[in-house]
DNA sequence: TGAATATATGAACAATAGTTCATATATCTG
DNA sequence: CAGATATATGAACTATTGTTCATATATTCA
């Protein structure tokens, strides 16, 4: 069994359950948004007001946007004070961003 | 510089126009309909009447998603008599799918 | 403690998206 | 050609989502 084959087989059968989950997933990332709110967090940590500085938006909006992100675990937040950092939550956001955006380049 | 940091600097600068793409595309799967129909198709091309059948919505909603993912380049259509086939678009799909599954299973 | 700063949250409104229903377009079959 | 079948499409309705605004909760600093 080749490994395409392999990889087919183990997501063949998706229940219902499992379909929501993953559109959950996708739906966090699909607003222009939170795409850039995420892509700034590839340099490193940012606190809110710096992403907001960044992605030209409200605080409040960036809030509410990370607040989805954290709940699909594709950020995590650190405490500093008052603030609070983000960063991405591991090297699978990274690894669907650049398989995305090789698709979208046309790859 | 490591495969990382690559990486990372590949996707580091998206522009605007960039981030509302990769939206798009996140967008195209956010459905769990459409999360559905893509993986009815795994397992090769269906028409459209069969992934009704398979996802249990009306030949018309399935129409009109699978127009959606045919614009994002997910799905091809093969026109066979009156019948249209369906299938995913190229590996990429399910690559998404895999990465995509093993972060909900909490990978 | 009290003012200032950083973030979070809820409600409300506007915009977008998904489904249904009716109808249109193709293609096949008798 | 007429009727049946497969798919596509547009309009309408409803549901969901994103943003804003007002306000709440910490936390720091004077």
């Amino acid at each position: 069994m080749d490994t395409v084959s392999k990889t087919k087989t183990k997501i063949y059968r998706m229940d219902e359950r499992e379909a929501a989950d993953l559109a959950e997933l996708f739906r966090a990332m699909s607003d222009t948004s939170r795409v850039r709110i995420l892509s700034s967090l590839i340099g490193g940590e940012l606190n809110v007001s710096a992403i907001a500085a960044q992605v030209n938006l409200s605080e409040s909006a960036v809030s509410h946007h990370l607040r989805g992100l954290r709940q699909m675990r594709l950020v995590r937040a650190r405490k500093d004070g008052r603030a609070v950092n983000y960063a991405l939550d591991d090297e699978h956001v990274i690894a669907l961003f650049t398989l995305g955006l090789e698709h979208v380049r046309h790859g």
